[in-house]
DNA sequence: GTCTATAGCTGGATAGAC
DNA sequence: GTCTATCCAGCTATAGAC
């Protein structure tokens, strides 16, 4: 055996983080966030059940660092998208139907962001990216609503719809469509800026 | 002993069914879906592990009763908040507040028809349950819209914003307010009506 | 219809070798 | 940093007594 075949034992030395999330990723992504386990994440990424407690400290530990993630990837795609886009309300369609296409794309990051039952004061850096992000959709509404309080309720409102058309989505409620994602992407941006007309007549 | 205390042994002649099922309930409104098992409720309802066993075939067909009901329990729900509008509209409305209403008031019920990853196919039952619900939403949005696939766009639109204020209020994003369930039922009729007026707006 | 008892399995997490 | 081995806990489902 040439020496540039190492010995079997201690594979992954430092991207084990990366494989093992990968594979964690899966596993969600087909069983759901309750079929996630530790030792079929450890058996998918090639390493014995007892390997990533050297990176996580436990299950929960490992689930946030993917949450976490989940929340700064969605900021980094809502921005980029809005950053397109012509106007404060044609950014917030836009981040709607992103928000569907998200969950589409990345079905475990998305369910993680809401269905993990993550404890938040355990994991300040996940509250604190779902803070960012949220901070990320408001500045369009301010430009939209000037006062805080109403562009809070018009952000709530504008996800709201979107988190729900992308549930039907991923829930399989639109396998009646001919192209269930392009629908809901769709509606999703539709329901944003009729919501936004709405409110801007509101405060006129 | 005076014999109006009988033995011990074989309590809950006929109603297990409901005890369990009540205690199945505050289990999944508790710890989740995900928290549940069929020992933990068998515990709470004082009955031995293998006892649920005569009355369901399995975990999943214990979920699925529940779910079922769940269903249901929305449908009578929705049918009598609906009777007591004055139009069409108003009665989609008053369904996105009674949704939000039932999902702080049933936790378990609300989690269990959309996370509890439940077969379709194999409890036929669930899938009829659910297109009964969808069905008594259908009149009003039909009255509103003439044409089967506009009346389904619309009722699919005022339920995802329903369900995505539903989800909000329960998973804590709304707890900035100073009433969250009547800020998150305030905010789903107001969705709910702002849609319906541009969908009018649309076909007129 | 419920019990006791148990088989069989799976997972979380740790100890100690390398 | 990863392995092997292991402990302990908990759950699902069944068998057979009453």
């Amino acid at each position: 055996m040439s020496d540039d075949v190492k010995r079997r034992s201690g594979r992954h030395h430092g991207d084990l983080r990366r494989v093992l999330e990968q594979a964690a990723l899966e596993l969600v992504a087909t069983k759901g966030v309750g079929g996630f386990t530790m030792a079929e994440a450890s058996r998918r990424a090639g390493v014995s059940v007892a390997a990533p407690y050297k990176h996580y400290a436990d299950r929960d530990a490992l689930l946030a660092a993917l949450a976490t993630r989940a929340y700064t990837e969605q900021r980094e795609q809502y921005r980029a998208v809005m950053a397109g886009a012509a106007d404060p309300g044609e950014q917030l369609a836009a981040f709607a139907a992103a928000y569907v296409q998200f969950a589409a794309d990345h079905p475990a990051l998305f369910e993680l962001t809401f269905a993990a039952g993550l404890d938040k004061a355990r994991f300040p850096a996940l509250a604190e990216a779902g803070q960012a992000l949220f901070a990320e959709l408001s500045a369009p509404a301010r430009a939209l609503c000037d006062d805080e309080y109403h562009a809070r309720r018009l952000v709530l409102a504008i996800a709201a719809c979107a988190h729900g058309h992308a549930v039907f989505l991923t829930e399989g409620v639109l396998t009646d469509e001919v192209n269930p994602l392009s629908f809901a992407k769709r509606e999703a941006a539709a329901a944003a800026s009729v919501l936004i007309a709405a409110y801007r007549a509101a405060l006129a």
